[in-house]
DNA sequence: TTGAAAGCGCTAACAA
DNA sequence: TTGTTAGCGCTTTCAA
């Protein structure tokens, strides 16, 4: 997801300052109409150069501080010279440049959200949390990609920062140094998302992926199970599944268990990848009578297999997720897995950085550790 | 997706402009250390204020104007003034403040991208698209989302274009009057993408959705199946998928025929209401011999159920979807669709905002309509 | 090769 | 309630 949505305080309902007066500002296109009027288009001057405060000044006769003022609703003005100047915008069809409010306001109310992947469904859920709060306010969301690369997280974060963010939202705890140092360096916000594994530059919201593994871990010793396989995507580019992985030998290894096979891939469907991957495990140890994925996608796929194959589930074999995915809300059973508390970070997350934009003296809130719970689904045995 | 990526032309490695010379330019961190280098962090004082190129400019004694264009290589500064400049910016940590060089420039390397979602895979592969050919200058993609709803895309659109973006790339061919108009005076390159079936503004790229429709209407025809439903999500909020509908039951009227029965849907998790609204359509209608879905997965739903209920695929009953996606490569049989050519749409928009804006004075491409094939999958026979 | 001056379009702060 | 005056941090332009 990107930059998204205005919020709504009306130039033209005259709505004034809400809980931001003063430090914060948001409003609606002044120069258009609303939606779906039909006719009475913008006079239309292919425009050699993009219309100024000035013009709108000119035009309606009012100095360019009180048609700003107007443009904002700011400060008190009659409601002639008001009507007067909107009219005048609106006819126009003026558009404010931000970039030269920005500049003079030393404000600038984007939020900068630095995340991995767009593919992998759990950042746009995230996205969603994030862009439902901040609707509420007028800071905007801005989408950074990294691609789980640290010399791609340094460039973009790099990028945003030279458009003076009001605040960042970043995802994982794991940075390079130079990333790290220009986050300190900014002096805005930092809420660090997805993962509580680590210590934090400022603020952290997530889960712990470690304690994660060790749940599923435990849950599937309880129920159980004894040959245990892992599937997932190679570790080692993304920190959290690590971790999980990590989580979960470490809690099989303190009942004296150990993985008993495991499969990687890199890339692919992870659909078609847990079919294949699945395949290829049981065939190697058939012995295996329970299967620990790294996410929901891959899991589906061996789900959708080990189901074709007529494998007895959860009875002879079991299987575990991870991610909560809605997609999964169609399979023939309901996988296992376990909640990541997508929404919820990203609401928090958006919180975090209102607050502390509202009151720059707010206190770092350190970590926030959510907790994800079990749904053992259909695809495991309950104890 | 969103903002993504700087490209990478080096400060650090003396490249000289490149293909951009004069209109574009592109940088990469100065002031930190490439990745994983550990230790000399940049000097960690809490800054009270954000580094300008006047602190640069004192601390090594050059002129602002001088550290400018080092920060730039723009121009010729001799090698030695160079150093100095770039280790001073990298000793302070400085990060040159875009919002002051767009104003005083006149140029932001932004192309606006507005898409109705991001949970629809759809929109991020066409960004990937995008950024794949954005990352080769210095434009970055900065993605807006408009939730289908046209209320939105006026203000998210307004919203960017108060941030004088180079390029927009927007969406569908539909857009409230306001829109229009606001796309029309921003005097900046326009490429209207998905679609062909209408009016572009300035450029489109896409596909033609009532051809899609009609194009697998004959192939379901010539493969002989005469009793046909359509599922797919409620219409009218999403203008691509009634077009498919449209040429769909266009195409079968040509031929006397029409559709039997549909079902549609507004939310919920697709791949859970493909399986809900297939039962419901093949209880009402047990003779339906083939199902058109709005996209693949709902479809892919319905083939899981469908299978499921041990219905003979492709024999008695076919299926078909619309889009190509990813997921579908796990299934258990492979869904007749159809490309909806995502990924080229994404770069050829690019592609022509990058020719207008190295050249404003490049004709528009006006439509450019890209032809997606039908994959007959294991779902339909091929007759 | 370097520097000085003049804004870019807007808003903060103050004056009227 | 309205207007005036200075910038915001950078780049353009022109002069040295």
């Amino acid at each position: 997801m990107g930059a998204v949505s205005a919020s709504t305080a009306g130039l033209l309902t005259r709505k004034r300052a809400a809980p931001w007066e003063g430090r914060l500002q948001s409003r609606g296109p002044p120069g258009y109409d609303p939606v779906k009027t039909t006719g009475c288009a913008p006079v239309n001057k292919p425009p050699s150069r993009p219309l100024t405060l000035r013009d709108v000044s000119e035009a309606s006769g009012v100095s360019e501080m009180t048609v700003s003022r107007v443009l904002r609703n700011r400060g008190d003005v009659s409601e002639a010279t008001r009507q007067k100047v909107l009219q005048a915008a609106k006819r126009m069809g003026y558009v404010p440049n931000k970039i030269a409010g920005a500049l003079a306001s030393q404000r600038v109310n984007l939020v900068a959200v630095i995340i991995p992947s767009m593919s992998n469904m759990v950042f746009p859920e995230v996205m969603t949390g994030i862009s439902r709060v901040l609707e509420t306010s007028p800071l905007q969301p801005v989408v950074g990609i990294t691609d789980y690369q640290p010399e791609k997280e340094e460039k973009v974060l790099y990028e945003m920062l030279s458009w003076r963010p009001s605040g960042i939202i970043i995802a994982g705890l794991e940075h390079s140094d130079a990333s790290r140092a220009m986050l300190q360096a900014s002096g805005i916000p930092v809420v660090e998302i997805m993962d509580t594994d680590g210590e934090p530059i400022d603020s952290a919201v997530g889960i712990s992926h470690r304690r994660a593994g060790r749940e599923m871990a435990k849950a599937i010793m309880r129920a159980g199970y004894r040959n245990i396989g892992f599937l997932g995507t190679r570790l080692g580019l993304d920190h959290r599944a690590r971790k999980r992985f990590e989580g979960f030998t470490q809690a099989l290894a303190r009942n004296g268990l150990e993985i008993a096979d495991s499969e990687f891939y890199t890339k692919g469907s992870a659909l078609g990848k847990g079919r294949e991957l699945t395949q290829a495990i049981l065939a190697r140890r058939p012995d295996l009578d329970c299967l620990y994925y790294s996410n929901d996608i891959v899991g589906a796929g061996g789900l959708l297999w080990a189901m074709e194959q007529g494998y007895d589930i959860p009875g002879h074999l079991g299987l575990a997720g991870f991610n909560d995915v809605e997609l999964l809300k169609g399979l023939p059973r309901r996988l296992a897995t376990m909640d990541s508390c997508r929404d919820e970070i990203g609401r928090r997350a958006a919180e975090i950085i209102l607050e502390r934009v509202e009151n720059a003296e707010a206190p770092s809130h350190g970590k926030v550790e959510l907790t994800p719970k079990i749904d053992f689904g259909d695809t495991l045995r309950m104890n």
